[in-house]
DNA sequence: GGCATCGCTTGACTAATGTCATGTTCCCGG
DNA sequence: CCGGGAACATGACATTAGTCAAGCGATGCC
């Protein structure tokens, strides 16, 4: 069953920090624990809902196929972060697949524990909402990046993400392979590594998984400028 | 005030059309109703949300500006439409703005009212949640399109999901301009000039904002098929 | 009626991205 | 330590979309 640890981590999540003790306990103790191994399958598109998931550990990610075959990567979650929440509570079908994208350990929580729990206090109601406003703010952001930057600049947003800090330099590691972060900026892996040479005209060197950023300032005006301007190269 | 016309709308809305009557009774009463000319402003990104909204008449779109001024359309609603949801439960800022493309009504149902009849009766929330899906799912929808298909296929896409009908022939009205129709698919007025060029190809008439479709399933494999494979000209 | 405006189209050109092919590096297992 | 596969990088080329500029046509205003 679950490890302390594990229960800590579930607690800090966005889905349950903000309820009350009591309800959290109710939750945890329902929950099912499963680990997965790197390519596998959480759950496939139009599949039934049953469950809230929430990351305890490692990488998942949230992606649709197009008739043709081609993937397209929604979104990307890890440790504390959950999913599936505005579907668990329908009883509709799942619009995309999840797969993890490392070793991982998710949490189920049964939407009927859920859903009698929301029925007990509409506090959850407004908790559940919160996680999917979330979901839906990141895919709004996502929706304009792709529709008004480039590659290179949605690369530096999101590698400005990954710092901490907001000015001064800073290193970052990538936090999982190449070939998904491009699928998460839809684009190719070759105009993925592309986009990284670009960004070493603004101060970005890679190595592997690591990066290193210069000039945070200088990084931010590249990828909110204007595609038109011209960046030395 | 609200003529019966307009509630007969707000009644099949999706957002209200599976409460009970008596709480539909309370929010239309509480409700505020309000014409906008074309190109008035709703409301505007980073304002503190404080209702729900519910599109009576005409077409409002939720858009963005990026830092360098260009803009990307979000959605755009119309009638039984309703948006903000998730925001107005939550009192934080819109991550959007709203602006209503041509003249309309819209009904803003303040969060106050909503917030108390959801403490009252949970299966307000479960409503909520509702739309809030369907809209987490037109974003899935529109991200998968964008990272997977070229301008011509969206615009396929677009037409389709215009018709009623899935096979034989079709004629439609496009139901916004054409600026507008090429931000809400992520290009440019010019590419949706071309694109609609293309579609010729594939059987498509397109005469001021009337069009014409002469084989649905063809116009569909065009837009499912991968965009390299050949489609002659 | 005439003129200005705006939405839209078209052409020529450029920038960005995908595709295909090739080569390198790294990691893992024998 | 070696070999094979996967991830990644790079070059050459095709396709797609954005930019700039010109022109058409309908609408509306004076």
């Amino acid at each position: 069953m679950a490890h302390e640890a594990q229960k800590a981590i579930a607690r800090q999540s966005l889905l349950l920090k903000s309820l009350p003790d009591q309800h959290v306990e109710t939750l945890l103790s329902h929950a099912i624990w499963r680990q997965y191994d790197r390519g596998e399958t959480i759950f496939v598109q139009e599949e039934s809902a049953q469950a809230v998931h929430v990351v305890l550990a490692g990488w998942v990610k949230l992606f649709r196929m197009s008739p043709t075959g081609a993937e397209a990567v929604v979104s990307v979650f890890t440790r504390g972060e959950s999913f599936g929440e505005a579907v668990a509570l329908r009883n509709v079908p799942y619009p995309v697949s999840a797969e993890a994208v490392s070793a991982c350990e998710v949490m189920h929580i049964p939407s009927p524990v859920l859903i009698s729990l929301m029925k007990a206090d509409p506090e959850i109601g407004i908790s559940i909402l919160a996680s999917t406003f979330t979901h839906l703010h990141s895919l709004v952001s996502q929706l304009e990046q792709l529709k008004a930057q480039t590659g290179a600049q949605r690369v530096a947003e999101f590698l400005l993400n990954l710092c901490d800090c907001d000015e001064g330099a800073c290193e970052v590691e990538l936090p999982y392979d190449k070939m998904l972060i491009a699928g998460r900026l839809g684009m190719k892996p070759e105009s993925l590594s592309r986009a990284f040479s670009r960004l070493k005209a603004v101060g970005v060197k890679i190595n592997r998984n690591h990066a290193e950023i210069s000039d945070i300032p200088l990084l931010r005006d590249y990828a909110d400028s204007d595609p038109a301007e011209n960046w030395a190269r």
